[in-house]
DNA sequence: GAACCAATTTAAAACGTTACAAATTTGCCA
DNA sequence: TGGCAAATTTGTAACGTTTTAAATTGGTTC
């Protein structure tokens, strides 16, 4: 050990509040500070015994290493960030993808930034933002379009990301999306099968990539059957409640009404079913309905709805594993994850 | 080790040598990175001519600061940070709030940083976690208790934070509440109007601060009109839809079943309109109910019933708001904020 | 012992920013 | 013209970490 000027105060002396770095650390060990960070991120060439000692101490202060230190030197951020859609602010679409997705982030040092996309329909700005600041390590981002000018960005730059919906570039990058081609089928199916004529399904905006899928799931039976069907064209799975609901109101005073709805969204379930109430027709008799559940929500306030279930926060946890995957290199089209409908609903 | 195909980033290349930094724009003006740093942040020492033209340089290169070397030199982190609550989940509460939190951030440095509390109940030990590394400029919390833990920790260490709900420490801190007490009085007052003799409301769990608050405006109500009432024990407004759903419908085939009900939630009201459905009872004939919205559902899909508002989003941003103001020096006395219920659903 | 290689440890230089003190220029007046 | 304060500008030193290269040990072998 060679002699300094004397810096080997026991540093923390008086309140043992002022914050522990490496160097306090490294003053309590004797050690250089170099030392100390490399036993601390158990590097091979720092020896077992020494590493252990340090890594006691460190616990034992309490030493946290400081993340923007980190991030200044290393360039990585140790941030993942979420893209946030304002239509998905209802019945917690938003919240419950997060809460998987913390919990895929768990045991990592990566910490989860909300960003919300108020700029309307400027989202491509806030990917642009994050680009330009390196603000994160990956991203996140749903309601994908075929061509979305988001994921293209994230294409070009190569950070990694992962989508909750598919594109239709030629170029794979990692995603996880839910099944609604089989959705849209077996919804149809399981009308028909109850003996109902005549379909309509609820599509989201017809810009969305998973309008596609959906749409093919209902042509695919309805044509198979030969039933009759019928897409509504003035509103969407976005449209706000009161709007489906007069629409919906509307419609069952017209001849011709479907007998068989799928909806895709439980929001849309229930004010569809209040349409038809409102006219005194009855789910169950009139008519049936299957719808998406994506919160335990629907299928216990309306039990004569027909559910099919899917889990958003499963999907959120699977998005961060993936995510961690590409972060660390592995190649994107092995990170691609098609989740099945849950066609019987889980316990609890 | 190439173990996959490893997808090296193409990343960083081409166009204007990456990214700028201070040192670009001293390079290019001329000057010294501490004027440009100094101009940048319109210090007054700095002639007005050079201040210019550094932020026009700053621009046009765009320029953008490096969070983290701020971010390390400076101490401040300009990061808020949300606390989420699991029960906030259903139907979108956090993701209002969170929207009127954003847009009040909107002009500002700050971001907003997330971090959802999945450790059951040791919602402390996130709010320990932001003290000791120093994660946040600023915290946002809900659901209080009268005397949370996590607010005692927080008044401690002087980090500005702002709640949503009152607590009863006598060192005030900055929160922002909604006027439970005035929500179930009205609520009361309406149903007893109606001519209703027996109501029932549903609280929230006793250790929260609005418990007592609601509970109080309700008996306050009650015990003036001498109506009767009715307070479910096993129940409250965080259960699960399908415990709610099931009490109602078990306790409408006894005897003394009460007329008139407040839910001061939307879920909760839907469940419980359900459970009277299912013994045959009509919301507006044998009983009514007063609701609290939130998120515009309710009055759509069950007109019946009478809704009174919550604008969690306005809440959110008076939080943001009053966070700023307490991160800028105001005392916290000056920052509380009671919000009057809405008793006319506001338009659009 | 000297010479060598491997195993450990260390010093110094960044990363981009701001705080502090010091240096330079400018403007004004005797 | 010199002098002096005010107005500007500038170096230098951090903040806490990791990275690179260099230095120190220790253990073998001759």
């Amino acid at each position: 050990m060679s002699d300094k000027s004397e810096p080997q105060l026991p540093a923390p002396v008086g309140r043992k509040s002022a914050k522990p770095t490496l160097r306090t650390i490294a003053a309590i060990t004797g050690l250089a500070v170099t030392t100390v960070s490399r036993a601390l991120s158990d590097a091979p060439q720092i020896s077992a015994k020494t590493r252990k000692r340090v890594q006691e101490v460190a616990a034992e202060i309490g030493y946290l290493p400081d993340r923007a230190a980190q991030r200044l030197k290393t360039g990585r951020t140790n941030v993942i960030s979420v893209l946030l859609d304002p239509h998905e602010e209802i019945l917690g679409f938003a919240t419950s993808l997060m809460h998987g997705l913390a919990s895929a982030l768990q045991p990592t040092p990566y910490h989860i930034i909300v960003t919300p996309n108020f700029l309307d329909g400027a989202n491509v700005e806030a990917v642009n933002y994050i680009l330009r600041n390196r603000m994160a390590d990956g991203l996140i981002l749903s309601r994908t379009e075929p061509f979305d000018p988001r994921v293209r960005l994230l294409l070009e730059s190569g950070l990694p990301f992962v989508t909750h919906g598919r594109t239709e570039f030629s170029t794979p990058h990692p995603y996880v999306d839910y099944d609604n081609f089989a959705f849209a089928m077996e919804a149809s199916h399981r009308l028909i099968a109850k003996g109902r004529r005549k379909l309509m399904i609820l599509l989201p905006p017809k810009r969305l990539t998973f309008y596609q899928h959906m749409l093919y799931g209902f042509m695919t039976a309805v044509r198979e059957s030969g039933v009759k069907y019928e897409i509504p064209d003035e509103i969407d799975l976005d449209s706000p409640v009161d709007k489906i609901h007069d629409f919906m109101r509307r419609r069952a005073t017209l001849p011709d009404l479907p007998d068989g709805f799928i909806c895709p969204g439980e929001v849309s379930a229930l004010a569809t079913i209040t349409g038809m109430t409102d006219n005194g027709l009855t789910l169950g008799r009139e008519y049936d309905m299957v719808a998406k559940q994506t919160s335990r929500l629907l299928g216990h306030i309306q039990p004569k709805v027909d559910v099919i279930y899917e889990d958003l926060s499963a999907a959120g946890e699977q998005m961060g594993k993936l995510l961690l995957a590409r972060i660390g290199g592995a190649s994107p089209d092995s990170l691609q994850d098609l989740q099945p409908p849950q066609f019987s609903i889980p316990d609890a």
